[in-house]
DNA sequence: CATCTATGTTGACACATGTCGAATCAAAGC
DNA sequence: GCTTTGATTCGACATGTGTCAACATAGATG
């Protein structure tokens, strides 16, 4: 059981909202908190929006530069509002258009909950 | 674009699934399977119940021993299913008892996709 | 074989969720 | 102001999902 933490990849000061999923049963709240955090991303739609922002030039993109996944705009929107709730996304306004950018501690916090459990 | 892959955690095998969330756009065929993994662990009873199979000794348990988590024991035995399903428990029977454990690969795989995202 | 214990399956129900069309808001340009 | 374009909100609907009680199954033990 090498105990090595070195993960270059990873912020070592990420917020630590749970403990690794195979460190310890978590509670009832651990469980509540964390589980909003993957369903966001439990959507076949709404993980094509977030691959988008992530995957566009400087981590963020405008919604018109990501709405092409095959429902309306509408639904877009509400897929947004869902990923923004759940704090994997941030938006700002810039003039005509809406940036949604990716908020990366978070990110990082889900990652450490499976690579350590990975091990 | 640095391509150099260094996670010493992470299995370097594990079957690529689908790119880290941030290098491109994931098509929809790959953000269904995708999905569908981290739908699985978007539920609080589900992570629950993983997270106490990740954690038991020797990475499995029997179905008697993770099912206090507050709901009947044939929920227990729905959700289980639903894991098992999404690729990320497998089961098997030993004698009265069914014992769950994890599956690495898949686990590593998702770790892969967020963490690669988070940098 | 009968019975007990441990799990899984089925059917039913309330509730959450994804989706869309229509209406609304916000900024820019005429 | 009025119109146009981008984006969100609202209302409604169909579908999916979590839950439980009841029943079914598998193995052990008498």
């Amino acid at each position: 059981m090498s105990n090595s933490r070195a993960l270059p990849l990873l912020d070592p000061d990420v917020q630590p909202c749970c403990p690794p999923l195979n460190e310890r049963p978590l509670t009832a709240e651990e469980a509540v908190r964390t589980a909003a955090m993957f369903k966001a991303l439990g959507d076949p739609v709404r993980l094509r929006l977030f691959s988008a922002v992530a995957s566009h030039e400087g981590g963020e993109a405008c919604v018109c530069d990501i709405s092409d996944v095959g429902v309306s705009q509408p639904t877009v929107s509400h897929h947004l509002k869902k990923l923004k709730d759940a704090g994997l996304l941030a938006s700002e306004r810039r003039g005509t258009w809406v940036y949604y950018r990716v908020e990366p501690s978070v990110l990082a916090a889900m990652g450490q909950l499976l690579t350590s459990a990975a091990r």
